[in-house]
Formats: C-alpha cells, structure tokens, sequence
DNA sequence: TTGATTAGGAAGCAATCATTCCCTATTGAT
DNA sequence: ATCAATAGGGAATGATTGCTTCCTAATCAA
C-alpha cells in the first residue's frame, strides 16, 4: 500500500539527519485521521502510530493541524496515484468511468471503507470552522467532478456513451454517489450490494 | 423549524417540575452537533445554545454521549416528520420520489446544507468507535433504503416507474447519491447544481 | 577536531474538558 | 407545615489535551 516515494531531492543541509521516514510517518497519521477524524485523534495516537514522541513531531510539524494538513495532502495524491493506472489501462471513457466506480466500490468495502474517506470526514468535521481545510476539500472534490466530466466528455467522443448525456449533471449525480459510497461504507455492507448500486449509476450515461 | 412536539403525556411525579422545554433544548444541541461534530462540540457550547448550565444538564442526561442520543433521534424523527407530508402530497411512486429528492436537495443548499447531515456525521466520525451509534447509524440509513424501495416498488405497481428497473440496486444507488448530497452540500454548492444532480438520479427510474 | 544544527525523548505547563458537588428553589405528598 | 424529591445554577475537580522546554546524541561543514 505504500506507494509514491518521493524523487528524494533532499539536499543535505547541515544538523543531523531525520531518522524517520516522512511518508511512512504520514501513511500511520492519515490512517489515525481517517478512523478517528481530526478532534478525537490524540497526540498520543498519532505519536505511537507514527513511532514518533511528542519532542520529535513538533520538530518537524508546527502543531496538530499542520500534521493534518501533510496527511491530507498525501491522502489526495495517494489515492490519486492509485486511480491513475487503473484509468490508463482502460480503453475508452466508458471503460474508465466503470474503472473509477469499482476503485470507489473497493475503497468503500470491508475493513478500508470502514476506515472512511479523509476528504468526507473533513467536510463533515472541518468544513465549517476551518477556511483552509474547507478550500482544500472543496478542491479535492473539484479535482474529482473535473475528471468525471472529463471522462464522460472522452466517452461521448469516443463513442462508448451516448451523445445525448448532460455532461455537467451527469458529472455531479457520479460525484454525489462517490461520496454517498464513502458514507454507506462506514455501516458493513456487502461488496455486492456496491457493486449493484454502481451498475445502475453506469445507466447514467446511456 | 420547531416541529414534533410528543403528545405531552408528562406525568407529574414529586419534585421541582423541568423548566426548560426539552424537545427545544434538544433542537439547539443537535445544531451544535451538526456544526461541529461530537467531539468539538463542548459542553460549555452546548450549555450555551440550550441555554442551560452544565449542572442542569447533568440533571437531565447522564453524559455528553446521552445528549447526543438524544439528538440523534430528534434529528432522525424530525427529519421524517418533515418528510411525510412531502410524500403524501404526491400521487405516484415517481413524484413522491422526486419529492423525496428536492428534499434532500434543499436540506442539502446554503446554510442547511452546510450546517451538514448528523446521519452522516455520525457515520464518519463515531461509527468506528461507538457500537451503539454507529448502529443507530446503520439503521437510519436502512430505514432511507426501505422508504426508497417501497417507492419504487410503488411506483413499479402504478405505472410511473418503469417495470424493468432493478428495485433493490436503484434503491442503493439513489441512497449513496441522497448521501453524498449531504457531504457535497458542506462546501458551497449552487441548489441548481444540486437540482440538475437530481434530475439526472430520476433516470434511473425509467 | 570543532562549532553549528538538528533529531530523539522525558518531563513539565497552561488550558480545556467532562463531570461532580453544593446550595437554593420549587414541586407533590403527608 | 413539613418532608422527600427533583431542578436550577455555578463553582470546584480531576483528568487529559496540545504544546513547550529542557537535555543528550548524532551528523553535517569547515
């Protein structure tokens, strides 16, 4: 699970060197984040999930909500890093609209969709209260609807969906049942039962 | 707002009567949970917006959690109570659907919408941790699912739905996209993206 | 080597939190 | 009128929180 090392353009700089792994240290902090959400996930918790103590975090993070903010941003370009090949091998835009509800599908299942989805949970917790982690949710979401019409454009183009879809409304109701995935993936449901509900959202774009 | 108010069957038994009127203490801090959530939402906050002090509070509900019980089903209840005669008001299973959706929708626009859905924050915040809520969760979202599939299958029987649609599949499909509405309703979305989202979900139904 | 810089980690701090306690006020029953 | 029982109000409490401050050890540039 832990992809997308970074190109390690780290120029040594004077001081001794940091012992952890940042992105190791991020995968443990989003996991904490994503079970518990922001207010409940202790110093504690994040500390011993990321096998780091208090002296050292904040050596490397300003404080709670800058931890947060890291484990968002790995968060997004994680599971877009996951998405990516599974479109690219995909041959038309339909293939790859079927492609990106099943990696929703998969992420909503078991044990990864009781862990729930970084982006949901902040807009639920966060949303209202923090400016910035508002803007970074509603761009997460944006990045997700821009794909989507962008696929359904490529589908029409291509010929694999129907000319006559709306292509921004379409867009919206795929993004909507995405995020409604998430939500229903918090209460044990059957793979099958996601599966169904994404076949009939793929009548969309006849 | 203030709807639902129980049939008054208060038998006075000894001891100084409760002065402050419950269901409305009960509508403020299901506010407050809605806004914040369960664990930023503080007691002084609370005490604040039902105009209570902590020892009142204390009297009337053994913790923090047992607040949130409590709001949780007058949050579940009130948002049936305004839903019903939505439906009633509509004369086959399609319309009475595309009520319930223009429901959501408007639950889903400006501030309500941001205000989010305690279903769902409950779902992502709490799930996880907290059997009971995360069953009261689970059943709040079934008894959608049921309402939505009765609907169909109503409108299946009356002619205003087409017979070949999948009930159970529709069903969750229609309950992902009623969710996610309420999450995408958190970052500031126009009623008429909502409503065009919504519009499309309706086809599912031919 | 040496001085600068940083990581790691334990101990400590101020603030906040949920909760309890105490006192007064108001009711029903005797 | 008195008592038992409950509610209101608010200060006090104890635990926990996020955060800071030491100190030591490690690694760099020179």
């Amino acid at each position: 699970m832990p992809t997308l090392s970074k190109t390690s353009t780290q120029r040594r700089g004077p001081g001794r060197p940091r012992e952890f792994d940042m992105e190791a240290a991020l995968d443990a902090a989003l996991l904490v984040f994503r079970e518990r959400g922001y207010h409940a996930a202790s110093l504690g918790d994040l500390g011993s999930a990321m096998n780091l103590t208090a002296g050292s975090i904040y050596k490397a993070f300003s404080d709670k909500r800058a931890i947060f903010l890291a484990a968002f941003g790995r968060y997004v370009a994680l599971r877009d890093a996951q998405l990516h090949p599974l479109l690219n091998a995909e041959k038309n835009g339909f293939d790859k609209l079927r492609a990106l509800l099943s990696f929703y599908v998969e992420s909503s299942c078991g044990i990864e969709g009781r862990r729930g989805c970084l982006v949901v949970g902040s807009a639920t917790e966060l949303a209202l209260f923090d400016a910035e982690v508002a803007g970074r949710v509603t761009a997460a979401l944006q990045r997700v609807e821009t794909r989507l019409r962008d696929l359904i454009r490529l589908g029409k183009s291509d010929g694999s969906i129907s000319a006559k879809v709306d292509v921004n409304a379409a867009a919206i109701a795929l993004l909507c049942l995405l995020q409604g995935f998430r939500v229903i993936g918090k209460t044990k449901r059957t793979r099958a039962e996601m599966k169904a509900a994404a076949d009939q959202a793929l009548r969309l774009l006849t």
